[in-house]
RNA sequence: GGGCGCUUAGCUCAGCUGGUUAGAGCGCAGCCUUCACACGGCUGAGGUCGCAGGUUCGAGUCCUGCAGCGCCCA
């Protein structure tokens, strides 16, 4: 019991509990916007983070929780060293991810041909047919969809306790970010960094979009390699290449095999025959070519695949293109300049077959065509290989010819690969993810895509007299009137009445890349353009996940190094992926996603954090609700202790560092001290997840070991020095240990805080050393003797299986000089832990207990 | 094919620049209803640190090779 003579000050609940206490304290942040930037802030003292923006696709994934609790504690760490934190959240709602949830959530299917209805009504239940619908009421739907799953996101962030800005919320398709998004497209147009051509495109069929090659990924698939003989055009032998893909027969262009191949060294620079289309083509050497591969030569066409694009690129061959945007194979005419044809008339009867039909159909046409006319050497032989998927995409990605906006980043390769030896990488060696993807790039980065939900690209074309388009005089918009979009408003110098028409224009139809916007978030969420930007840019730190380092990180680098010639920050923390508790991956087609809402209500937001800040940067990490558990008695352990310090302190003013006399409390402070200076240095090195194990172990042996050592003074028992040496101690310790746990704790860190402070534990200073005063004790030196002879003591009553409770009639110690000196020096704390009737300490070499009971 | 990471107790993982008998939590076993905490406490058992070499007075820690798993790039 308290002594009743000095009651404390404090208001400790008589039954403290964890629960519901993200209601409580997310109402009381609010209200006193604990988290609001200061704007007057000067650069130096900000600590600026640059959020992932994730993509509202509806779906909730426990990966978030994971990866923005680790970005969060770095927050929270900083914020408690006295910088002024930056941390704004933004959603990424553009791109094909919303359109899709959309047409899936209402049954409808965007066409841009039709008008505007204004009174259009989705229906309440998805259509079995897709309802057909003009752009802008699919534009309109994608923006309401979007925002009701952007509040359904931001209630989860919230409750996680995640200690963003809200104020500083941001989505990449309003407004401003459109703004941001155009000027950062019109000031590379103007620098010459893009250009639009018409090029080989890697192309979704089903989406019937273009693509970038961060967007490409390969998938195992089954394949039949066919082997084909060509003849050679000097009339005498054949040459045998092996193919996946014969239906690209038609646009076959060369052969090619590698140059140091003995085999064909003889065949380079001469001519052979395509079967059927009997079409004059080269065989060429080149690197790309594998000797293992097949026969060892390959058929080029264009394009069947990107490495095709390559060959065609370096060996500057001519383009036969025949697959369509909508996969099919598009009308040609053999014997002409584009398609010559030693036999045009068989080589039209046999393309009539194919034109029209899709990749699958004209490939069984081409097949049966082959054996018939006795090119097809020996019969079909089935094959596994990597095919290009595009990464949303359900079926193989074509390559087509079209016009696109590109990115200049293949010239820019070697100063973006400087730009990542620059940056600090959390694990560094996922500074190995970024170069070799930047060593692998080979197609500039195309940023247009034939959608709908996303920003417009700025920019209309002339039309000539005869209506035909000016790609190369691009008509721009000035920057103050940003956001446009060219297929409503006019270029300056010209009346709406001109679009489409001769001597008018056009607008580009085409949206912008979802990453194209999405690599200035630090320009969208800096608000670049105000004096906000300046203060903040280039950001402190970047959080993501290790697989869109490819994607955003690469992007953002580009962008900031082509706008602003530095990095867009300084540090990247990256996370790791979030397994299933099998350690598998997650994956929708497994069902085995986990979605974070009923952890977080079974389990609390503290005991999520706690199981994800213990996962290191960089680790994929197991769903482990034990872990979880873990993390939720800790928090009742915190309440429980906290409880009992400051239902012993009476007058808090009176208790500083001074009053510390006794030995072991000076230990304990010194270990505290210690502690301190590892957790920080833990932090300021990215490793949260080392600072939660040290701070974690330090506060289970204090609860333990130091609070039972002195339990008794701390009721008031005893020399009035000794008491107060030891409340003091308490004091400061609590203190302490509640700060160092406020990051990963922040709810039940801020519930005790208040207890005894009227402000938030998370404005409060991070403890330095600098609060101990001066310490002269060697850490633990007297503390560890203590702890170790109080286990002895519990060992021994354990083994007898008698009560913690049971007196100790005698206890011998034999121990070594220092390790008797501590004893002696904290006998009274040990007797009265440990129930010690007496307690006698011998001069020893070995240490030994005698545990008489 | 090139690269990166991982491999430590039944499970999940620490082990920082090589240094005393290798750690934690969970799980397991036994005990204790003690006035902060039974949403608890105490105690215990449990490991040839993936394999093979090497460097060193000394290697889980450094080097080489191999194997398995995972990932990135081509």
């Amino acid at each position: 019991m308290p002594d009743a003579s000095t009651p404390s000050p404090y208001t400790v609940p008589e039954k403290p509990s964890v629960d519901g206490l993200e209601a409580t304290w997310l109402a009381r942040w609010d209200d006193e916007a604990t988290y609001r930037f200061n704007r007057a802030a000067s650069r130096e003292s900000v600590y600026s983070i640059d959020t992932p923006p994730p993509t509202v696709s509806g779906e909730l994934h426990i990966g978030h929780v994971f990866s923005y609790t680790q970005g969060d504690l770095m927050a929270r760490f900083w914020r408690m060293r006295g910088k002024d934190v930056f941390y704004p959240m933004g959603w990424d709602d553009n791109g094909l991810p919303t359109e899709r949830r959309v047409e899936n959530f209402y049954g409808v299917r965007c066409d841009p041909a039709l008008p505007y209805d204004p009174d259009f009504e989705p229906p309440t239940e998805p259509a079995e047919q897709k309802i057909s619908i003009s752009r802008k009421n699919f534009v309109e739907l994608c923006h309401g969809l979007t925002a009701v799953d952007e509040e359904a996101f931001k209630t989860l962030w919230r409750f996680l306790g995640i200690s963003v800005d809200w104020s500083l919320e941001y989505t990449t398709i309003s407004t401003e970010a459109q703004a941001v998004s155009q000027r950062g497209f019109l000031e590379m147009l103007a620098r010459n960094e893009v250009y639009s051509s018409v090029a080989p495109t890697l192309w979704d069929v089903d989406y019937r979009t273009a693509v970038s090659q961060a967007e490409l990924e390969d998938r195992e698939r089954p394949g039949t390699y066919h082997r084909v003989a060509f003849a050679r055009a000097s009339g005498t032998g054949t040459l045998e290449i092996e193919t996946t893909r014969p239906e690209m027969l038609a646009s076959c262009v060369a052969l090619v095999a590698h140059p140091d191949d003995e085999r064909f060294k003889e065949l380079f620079n001469t001519l052979v025959v395509t079967p059927l289309f009997k079409v004059e083509v080269p065989i060429l050497a080149h690197e790309l070519a594998d000797p293992e591969k097949g026969s060892g030569v390959a058929m080029i066409c264009t394009f069947g695949d990107t490495t095709d694009v390559v060959w065609w690129r370096d060996l500057k061959l001519p383009t036969r293109a025949l697959i369509g945007r909508d996969g099919r194979f598009l009308p040609a005419e053999f014997g002409t300049d584009a398609f010559p044809s030693r036999d045009a008339a068989r080589a039209n009867a046999l393309y009539r077959e194919i034109e029209g039909k899709t990749v699958n159909q004209a490939r069984a046409t081409v097949v049966e065509a082959l054996r018939a006319s006795g090119a097809l050497v020996g019969e079909p032989r089935a094959i596994t290989h990597p095919v290009k998927f595009y990464e949303r995409g359900e079926r193989p990605l074509e390559i087509v010819t079209s016009r696109q906006w590109f990115v200049k980043t293949l010239e820019h390769r070697e100063e973006l690969l400087r730009r990542g030896e620059e940056l600090a990488f959390y694990p560094d060696y996922m500074r190995h993810r970024y170069r070799s993807w930047v060593e692998g790039l080979n197609l500039d980065w195309n940023i247009s895509r034939q959608r709908f939900f996303g920003v417009p690209l700025p920019v209309w074309y002339p039309l000539d007299a005869s209506g035909e388009t000016d790609f190369d005089q691009p008509l721009v918009p000035s920057l103050n009137q940003l956001p446009i979009d060219p297929s409503s408003d006019v270029p300056a110098g010209y009346q709406e009445s001109q679009r489409l028409q001769p001597e008018g224009f056009v607008g580009d139809a085409d949206v912008m890349d979802t990453w194209a916007t999405s690599s200035l978030s630090p320009q969208i969420a800096g608000r670049w353009g105000t004096e906000l930007f300046e203060h903040v840019f280039p950001m402190d730190l970047r959080l993501q996940a290790h697989e869109i380092i490819r994607t955003w990180l690469f992007a953002t680098i580009v962008r900031s190094d082509f706008q602003h010639h530095c990095l867009p920050f300084k540090n990247a923390l990256i996370s790791g992926w979030v397994l299933d508790p099998n350690r598998k991956k997650m994956s929708k087609s497994k069902g085995n996603v986990v979605t974070p809402l009923p952890l977080l209500e079974q389990h609390g937001a503290d005991a999520l954090r706690y199981w994800a800040a213990s996962g290191r940067p960089g680790a994929d990490t197991a769903i482990d609700e034990a872990q979880m558990k873990i993390g939720r008695r800790l928090s009742i352990k915190v309440l429980n202790a906290s409880k009992f310090v400051l239902g012993r302190l009476d007058d808090s003013s009176a208790l500083t560092s001074r009053e510390v006399t006794a030995a072991i409390d000076q230990d304990l402070v010194a270990l505290l001290a210690q502690l301190v200076e590892e957790a920080t240095s833990a932090f300021e090195r990215y490793d949260y997840a080392r600072a939660l194990e040290r701070v974690e172990s330090f506060f289970w042996s204090f609860c333990d070991d130091y609070l039972e050592l002195v339990k008794i003074r701390a009721y008031g028992e005893g020399d009035p020095a000794d008491v107060a040496s030891a409340r003091a101690t308490l004091k400061i310790a609590l203190s302490v240990l509640q700060r160092l746990l406020a990051p990963f704790l922040p709810y039940v860190t801020e519930e005790v805080w208040h207890w005894w402070h009227e402000s938030s534990v998370h404005l409060a200073p991070w403890p330095t050393i600098e609060e101990f005063g001066a310490l002269s004790v060697d850490p633990g030196s007297i503390y560890q003797p203590l702890c170790a002879t109080l286990e002895a003591i519990r060992r021994e009553k354990s083994t007898a299986k008698v009560s913690q409770r049971a007196s100790v009639l005698r206890l011998v110690v034999h121990a070594p000089e220092e390790f008797a000196s501590a004893l002696r020096q904290g006998a009274n704390d040990l007797v009265a832990a440990g129930h010690v009737e007496e307690l006698i300490v011998l001069d020893a070499n070995e240490l030994s207990f005698e545990v008489a009971l």
